[in-house]
DNA sequence: GTATTACCC
DNA sequence: GGTAGGGTAATAC
């Protein structure tokens, strides 16, 4: 019998052994574990509420996971994106390192103010979201289910019923995950022209309220109920609430609602008292940035997991820490978007809502996934019936098109896209598999599991491409009044497929990473010290080895302009290149090297330029919440 | 124009 | 054993 441990042989005693650096690794390991784990879960979860122990939760969806070579993948994804995170805390060192702190955060707080100067509250905008609307629909189809936990699809859920959701189980998770979680669980098949047929009800209550209705998917879309409630003398809430119960009583579907003064907000707001509720955003500048200062960033539409660790990496959660942390964050505007973040800061974001166009579209594509391919004549075969999938769908849509994208993932889950554009626009199987056959049988060998043929650079074929001659004969095609009544927006005479509503649901949608994008406004602003492309999300190519060598053969780049400085560009170098880029845009003014500069800076058209008591008063206005 | 990545539902 | 498929946009070269 071995002898009882000895008391020094303890736990305790090991960890009291363990050095303060000892324990802030294990506990970093942790945390690490933690993060990995929870991107594991899959993109779903964390925007949601969460709603019981999700860490105990994600670490049976690792468990279940380990060893596969999904799970392989995302090891190797989580050890890219660490090492990325890495290089970006280096690189904010290096850049505060030389920085001219007070200068920094009073030019970031020079763009915030700026920014703010674009609130407008003028306009309630709601968010409509049907609640698990596919599972609703399903339940509707097979009254059985009610009130059991099932998912609906196949390998991979696209909605989780509420019951299966206590347990953990989210869209995006894969079948036999699910099964884990929640072993009782039931799949369903999808049915899509029930759900199609569902969203037509809804789309035209909600029509009633705003013509523009904007249609994200089949299920949420955006409202700017502004002019309905000036004609019907009602509140927002009033209204909605109205809205709510004619969706149900239509349809016997439940829907949640957020009213905010834009899209962002009232987005983050219908998810507050979902399902079947309704959550309003006072229209207070105030009260919109208190609530922010605690809002997780990757609540907000278009910060996905990537950016969260990222902006994790760099001591922000909530978007309050955007504020905090707004002299880093400027520094690494080129990678983060000042402006961006700026706007999530301060819940400033598009209030626009208007149903997307058809000649919006830019690209149609089919693709899917199988049993690991390896040979060849498979995998063209499969091509062949991809190409002929894709040209119906070209013919039922009326689009043609010139670039022919042939995309696989290797069975490590890689993904591989190989493209090809021609002289003319194409539509058929015949023109198509040519190119993706030549495209795809330079790959081979290749063992895959997933195959897809997309076409882009896209021409609408129900727009009559009239000559010259016929420039001034009225369009023969109308648009059915069926489809779409009194969309008065649309100018350009279009045909749709009456019953084809995904195709609707899609044109009538827009870009969903309202507060990513920023860009437009600012290139006159010659006095900013930033780069002139700002609001651009980190790219994953800034580090690794094709920018190594790149310093190799171009010298070091300058991470402010972003000019490649030559080769044999010592870190002296540049640094001194460094320092003038800063100094140059009077971020560093106060190193009072060059009175010219100073007077340059005072002459501009900055809002910062009357100086410190204004400043000083902005910055408290600013933080007041 | 091509390839990759992040993001959304 | 087993992790979708339809898209959009941005970036670098």
């Amino acid at each position: 019998m071995p002898p009882l441990p000895s008391p020094t042989e303890d736990k305790g005693k090991a960890i009291q052994e363990m050095t303060e650096d000892d324990k802030a690794a294990v506990a970093a390991a942790e945390a690490r574990q933690r993060s990995f784990e929870r991107s594991l879960a899959g993109p779903s979860v964390g925007k949601a509420g969460l709603m019981r122990d999700q860490t105990d939760i994600n670490r049976i969806i690792a468990e279940a996971s380990k060893g596969s070579k999904y799970y392989l993948n995302q090891v190797r994804k989580d050890k890219e994106l660490t090492e990325k995170i890495e290089w970006y805390q280096a690189k904010r060192d290096e850049l505060m390192k030389m920085a001219n702190i007070p200068k920094l955060e009073s030019e970031a707080e020079r763009i915030l103010i700026e920014v703010e100067a674009t609130r407008d509250l003028s306009q309630t905008i709601v968010h409509c979201d049907m609640d698990a609307f596919y599972a609703a629909v399903e339940v509707q189809r097979d009254p059985t289910l009610k009130g059991k936990a099932f998912g609906v699809g196949r390998g991979v859920l696209t909605t989780a019923s509420y019951e299966a959701r206590k347990y953990g189980c989210r869209s995006g998770m894969a079948g036999f995950i699910a099964k884990k979680l929640c072993p009782h669980i039931i799949f369903t098949e999808m049915h899509f022209d029930l759900y199609i047929a569902a969203s037509k009800s809804v789309r035209e209550v909600l029509l009633q309220y705003d013509e523009n209705l904007m249609m994200a998917s089949l299920d949420e879309g955006y409202l700017n109920i502004t002019p309905y409630m000036n004609a019907n003398d009602m509140t927002a809430a009033e209204v909605v609430s109205q809205m709510r119960a004619e969706v149900e009583a239509k349809t016997q579907l439940t829907m949640s609602a957020g009213i905010a003064p834009n899209r962002m907000l009232a987005k983050i707001c219908s998810d507050k008292n979902k399902p079947n509720g309704q959550y309003e955003m006072e229209f207070e500048r105030t009260v919109i940035t208190k609530f922010m200062r605690d809002l997780p960033v990757r609540k907000i539409p278009g910060f996905g997991r990537v950016t969260e660790r990222c902006l994790e990496g760099l001591g922000v959660e909530t978007c309050g820490d955007i504020f905090t942390h707004r002299a880093e964050l400027l520094v690494m505007d080129h990678w983060f978007g000042f402006r961006g973040l700026c706007k999530a800061y301060l819940g400033i974001a598009d209030n626009n809502v208007a149903p997307g166009k058809r000649e919006e579209r830019k690209s149609v594509g089919v693709e899917r996934t199988f049993r690991d391919k390896t040979d060849d004549e498979d995998i063209l075969n499969e091509l062949t019936s991809i190409a002929e999938e894709l040209e119906k769908d070209l013919e039922r849509l009326q689009y043609s098109g010139k670039t022919v994208t042939v995309k696989y993932k290797l069975h490590t889950y890689e993904n591989k896209t190989r493209a090809k554009s021609v002289g003319k626009y194409i539509s058929t199987s015949k023109d198509i598999l040519p190119i993706a056959l030549e495209l795809m049988k330079r790959e081979l060998p290749v063992r895959i599991r997933l195959l897809g043929i997309r076409l882009s650079t896209l021409k609408d074929l129900t727009i009559a491409d009239r000559g010259i001659k016929g420039f001034f004969t009225s369009p023969s095609k109308k648009r059915p009044a069926s489809t779409e009544a009194g969309n008065s927006r649309s100018t350009t005479p279009i045909i749709i497929d009456a019953d084809d509503d995904t195709e609707l649901m899609r044109m009538e949608r827009e870009d969903e990473a309202e507060v990513m994008d920023m860009t437009a406004d600012d290139s006159d602003n010659v006095d900013s010290p930033l780069p002139s492309d700002i609001g651009t999300p980190p790219p994953t190519s800034m580090f690794g080895k094709r920018k190594l060598s790149e310093t190799h053969l171009l010298g070091p780049v300058c991470p402010i302009c972003n000019k490649a400085l030559g080769p044999g560009t010592s870190n002296i170098g540049l640094n001194e290149h460094i320092d003038w880029c800063l100094n140059r845009d009077a971020i560093s003014e106060a190193s009072k090297k060059s009175p010219a500069a100073k007077k340059a800076r005072t002459d501009g058209k900055s809002t910062a330029k009357k100086g410190r008591d204004v400043k000083g008063t902005m910055l408290d206005w600013l933080k007041k919440s």
